[in-house]
DNA sequence: CGATTCTTTGAAAACAGTCAATCTGTGTGG
DNA sequence: CCACACAGATTGACTGTTTTCAAAGAATCG
């Protein structure tokens, strides 16, 4: 399972077999069954994970009940709910996995000191919450402009990968529509 | 102009007066009328805007011409757009004024100075990077859920300065509906 | 004042949500 | 291995919301 992350790592930044160690001296290996929660709304996000096999999703609900999914994370992708997790306050998320996955955990205390004993941790981290800030408003901006079916057809284009994985009443919930009108969405454009 | 960022920078981050003094010295402190570009879609972000006086915004386009706001910022904020101040590459945003603003500009080269030789200006910056990361989150849940009346009052509830200073359209811009829908709104729920 | 920007309104049409029912495929326990 | 439960997907009918278009009414600024 480490192996995964080993090659992730890697590639990504420049460590030596020490830092490597260390990372995995303070990391959990942890399996996570399909719809088991690893994070409940209350609770505070003392974790990251980092997946090595199957898929999370990270997610609010409203007062009605009703999910909206934050977040899709699957294999080589962290995750960790960052508001609870940077400010300690008690999440308002979920985070499950939507399939049989693995993870690896690192507790927040000893993520904080990897960061600050392996340098190339901290840039690759920081390359990472640039990116997901550039994701992020993206993301408004797909949100607030165009009709359900761009919101459809933009999300099958930028994430084709999770698109074939996962439920489609689940993209309903990311892109904000009902499962009915996904439905009909997709039932009126077969010939496109 | 570059005292009101003195006492902003001052509550936030302890710097000794040389720190200050390199600050300013590649700082330029610039007026922006109100309707004046700062940036344009094709631009490259190549500065960054700290904001002592007035208000801007940075907005998107779709195809059809239609305006999408995604970012008000006010006095006391920094403003770029993270995609192409990142990336490099061609933004496809642009930020102007919607007041008569003052603003202090420092070049990216200069800036990335900065954060190299001042810790604590780095160390600022990146929880405001961990602020806005979690504000986004926040803004794509709002934008997915809940009606354009209940973004609309999230919206005064949230941001009760920026709705006292901005024309009514370009919160529909924000919120994502058209103008028409808001002033309806308004009117349905007088009472309230 | 005149021009521009901003806001509101009405009417029609398009769009999306809700509720209830049905259909499909999958997997689990007996 | 089958039957049954369950998750997922679809459909129809209806309702409600939001957009669009066109027009006109305020407000603001030079």
């Amino acid at each position: 399972m480490f192996d995964v992350f080993e090659r992730y790592i890697s590639a990504k930044a420049i460590l030596t077999d020490q830092d490597l160690c260390l990372i995995r001296s303070l990391s959990v290996e942890r399996k996570v069954a399909k719809r088991e929660f690893v994070l409940r709304e209350g609770e505070i996000a003392r974790y990251i994970f980092f997946i090595t096999r199957g898929m999370l999703r990270l997610l609010r609900t409203d007062d009605k009940g009703n999910e909206y999914i934050l977040r899709f994370a699957t294999e080589n992708n962290w995750l960790s709910d960052r508001e609870s997790y940077i400010t300690g306050n008690p999440s308002n998320a979920y985070i499950d996995a939507i399939e049989d996955s693995q993870v690896l955990v690192w507790d927040k205390q000893d993520f904080h000191f990897l960061l600050k004993e392996i340098p190339a941790l901290k840039q690759l981290m920081k390359e990472l919450v640039g990116r997901s800030q550039i994701a992020n408003q993206n993301r408004v901006f797909t949100t607030i402009s165009g009709s359900a079916e761009e919101k459809y057809f933009r999300f099958i284009e930028k994430y084709p990968d999770t698109f074939n994985r996962v439920p489609l009443h689940m993209i309903a919930s990311y892109i904000g529509v009902s499962r009915e009108t996904l439905s009909r969405i997709r039932r009126h454009s077969v010939n496109k």
